[in-house]
DNA sequence: GCAATAACGGTCAAATAGGATAGTATAAAA
DNA sequence: TTTTATACTATCCTATTTGACCGTTATTGC
């Protein structure tokens, strides 16, 4: 039994993808993974989330330390920048060779049974 | 767009999470990773998981290429055995990394806010 | 004055995933 | 002869996830 934050995970896998996993959270940190991007930026590069869900999803991970979430308020015009913590950091080697295998399975088209 | 086995994704992270996404997938990916396990086998690995979900994951990982399932069924006490295909082994390094992090984050504790 | 941009939040509904429970067929073991 | 083991399948139900759509506050640009 692996324990984070509360939860409880039955492998090291599932602890994991309990954090990663969903359908829109590793686009996310995909996306973030170099860079540090406001909310219409993100929207931009994933045009197929819908708004509720993309904040969703920016809340979660940043609940669980993954994603920080910066606020230039100082004066008018409102500017949120979203990048990974240290923590989240940990994941990028994670996030891209689940990217990489992605990429090279669609171009090998390793895909037998069609 | 990534297309892949007549599914659309929108990025080369979101298709293999399309593949090994959910609550179970990458733990019978992580079992089979270096065994070969039959279906009592698995469900004694995995304690938590129930039959249904069990034989519903192990069949559509067999839809997408990624495990294959051998009947010895030469005369009487059925034997389903259950292992990667070669396809399915280009993951490993994938759900190796998964599972890496889970259990060196646990070790850690790199969580900060608690 | 009006539209557009930025960064969301709220409500409702549909889809999907997953769990609880029980049942099946066969055969071996106690 | 009853129980146990193997490998599932069938129903039913609930919980979670995601989408559609609209509203909000504030400010800049035309």
């Amino acid at each position: 039994m692996y324990k984070f934050k509360g939860k409880e995970y039955p492998c090291c896998a599932s602890l994991t993808m309990g954090l990663i996993g969903g359908k829109w959270k590793t686009v996310i940190l995909f996306h973030l993974r170099n860079d540090t991007l406001r909310y219409n930026e993100l929207r931009k590069e994933m045009p197929t989330v819908t708004e509720r869900t993309l904040s969703l999803q920016l809340k979660t991970l940043e609940e669980d330390g993954i994603i920080k979430r910066k606020v230039y308020t100082s004066k008018p015009p409102l500017k949120v920048e979203y990048s990974l913590t240290d923590f989240g950091k940990t994941l990028i080697p994670v996030v891209q060779s689940i990217a990489d295998w992605g990429h090279k399975t669609v171009h090998n088209n390793l895909d037998v049974s069609g």
